[in-house]
DNA sequence: ATAATGCGTGAGTAATTGCCCATGAGCAAA
DNA sequence: TTTGCTCATGGGCAATTACTCACGCATTAT
């Protein structure tokens, strides 16, 4: 039986019970009979201590850094949903690490019992996301794809994602017989119109989530690097203020969708909404930057999949 | 598919579950459901955080008690450093609480920018203090063990404190390999002639700050339970006045090296300065109580890390 | 003087957590 | 391929902790 209390103070209490039962690790009923107190006045000083900031909690991994960011982020942009994961300095790679994290949260939408729609869109990064998915049945989902598969020549774009998705998940999927880009706004009209196309759209509207990569803007740009747009084309754009896309949808430095003709002839689905879905956008790197920002502030997205050095970026202004 | 989850391991699931718990105040469950996993693996995860020392947990209050015995420390035997955390009157063990604060301590040292030579004794405190240390890069430092690790049987003495250091402290580090007892003086004239020998000694007498363990004399005394000494030696040991020892130099109730055989069998370097340098004992308990008075009044300490109740004993007379 | 206010207390109860057990997957040796 | 081992898992249950409520005691304002 110790001392009485009113001789030290109740913080000098507070600090002593803390340091019991944190880093002794006693019971709060130890602590009582060892301060002389009753149970609950010795739980009262154990989280007296903590309210006041007495004990200090440190979390000695790297990922402990991680989730920080993740919560900045996630305050700053209000999204439901931020992942970030370590940095690795020594890799250009604008997936390695973020597509893994990708692959871990996909798994965990799929693992769901209650049927889901899956969204999905297309790029580099998501298509290393898809690849790193074990096999799961889970016929009880369906998966759809935001935008199509065929190029401006015809020809089938490499990184249609919903096809190697199709290889590991066994679900019903839903490909999108669809160019990325159409050449006229009316065409895009006509094929939307097809009741295959139709029924594709309406499965995509009812998404509970959606994974998106965001393409940056520039010559070096997925949509120049896959032909979908000339060089000049992109100058243009990028002159009228483009700042990124998703799935296609060109979007301005604030994240507002770029009312331009460009954005007339994409033929992807709209991205599903924001407010009753979750939409992840999957990105890294320091030139897609300012595209993951515009995206951000724009609420085009309202869940992040990135890395440490792109979430320092994102949170240094 | 052979892919593990676990792209980013299991410790980095427990870091993450260690935060959330800790650090975001989460309960279990919303871990669970949040990582899409069972509660029970959740709680799992929590406690691999905390058994692999992933948390962290200190006190930031001074405790007026705990100080003010300080204080009184400090004054009666005229020390550099002392620290007295609160006693855990329920617990036998000797390191709870005092190896987090010398953990703490080291970690202040370690944090300089300036580099430093770090000196280690062994015991079983010191490994409990070595063991909370946090990963730390300090390539401008040194960090050099007093004391061999080989035991008379020609194994390694399991507390050699020095490699567990080498795990978490990216310095460069020198054991000294070498048995803590020799079989004869001579032998040690001929092992510490040695050129690896003769530059970890250097090193070690140019020690800045020296962390040592305090052992006591009896037939339960660490000297004994790890087989250097047998009880008989060590019975007479303490008819020939000796009260401790520190690093295997064995000193009297005045805490003066004791001249007798056995300190000439000792390989383990000389305690480093006293007078230029920060030399902290760690140590607690009543078994303690007179080895730890001895090591103060002979200053062959000139820090110490204690609890309130040795603290208290220390004063009494 | 007396009532209002604030603070701490204990009791009771709901929520949360820790632990043990049986099970099954993964893996290595036979 | 089989056997045996290790380890993670989820369920169930007991222990522990958090919260709410009503009360007592002191201080203060009227």
């Amino acid at each position: 039986m110790a001392r009485k209390l009113e001789s030290h103070g109740r913080l000098d209490d507070a600090a002593r019970a803390g340091w019991l039962y944190y880093v002794a690790g006693r019971t709060q009923d130890e602590i009582a009979s060892a301060m002389g107190i009753s149970r609950q006045s010795a739980q009262r000083l154990v989280s007296l201590a903590v309210a006041e900031r007495l004990i200090k909690v440190r979390l000695d991994h790297p990922i402990a850094a991680c989730l920080e960011l993740a919560r900045a982020l996630r305050d700053k942009y209000d999204l439901k949903h931020v992942e970030v994961v370590p940095s690795d300095a020594g890799s250009s790679s604008t997936t390695v690490g973020i597509a893994e994290a990708a692959a871990a949260e996909i798994e965990r939408w799929l693992k769901r019992s209650d049927p889901i729609v899956l969204a999905i869109g297309t790029g580099r990064t998501l298509k290393a996301a898809v690849d790193q998915l074990p096999v799961i049945e889970c016929p009880q989902h369906r998966v759809v794809s935001l935008t199509g598969n065929i190029g401006p020549d015809g020809s089938a774009a490499y990184y249609n994602v919903i096809f190697s998705m199709a290889d590991a998940i066994k679900a019903r999927h839903y490909p999108m017989p669809l160019p990325v880009l159409v050449t006229a706004s009316e065409d895009r009209e006509v094929l939307h119109a097809q009741a295959l196309v139709r029924s594709t759209l309406d499965i995509s509207a009812q998404a509970d989530v959606t994974f998106v990569g965001i393409g940056e803007m520039g010559i070096d740009a997925p949509l120049c690097l896959d032909g979908f747009l000339e060089k000049d084309e992109m100058l243009a754009l990028m002159k009228r203020g483009a700042a990124g896309e998703i799935c296609g949808w060109v979007f301005d430095g604030q994240g507002r969708l770029l009312v331009d003709p460009i954005n007339d002839r994409v033929a992807s689905a709209p991205i599903p909404s924001r407010e009753t879905s979750s939409v992840i956008g999957i990105a890294k790197g320091k030139r897609k930057l300012s595209a993951i920002k515009a995206a951000l502030t724009g609420h085009q997205i309202n869940g992040l999949i990135t890395d440490e050095a792109t979430a320092e970026f994102l949170l240094r202004d």
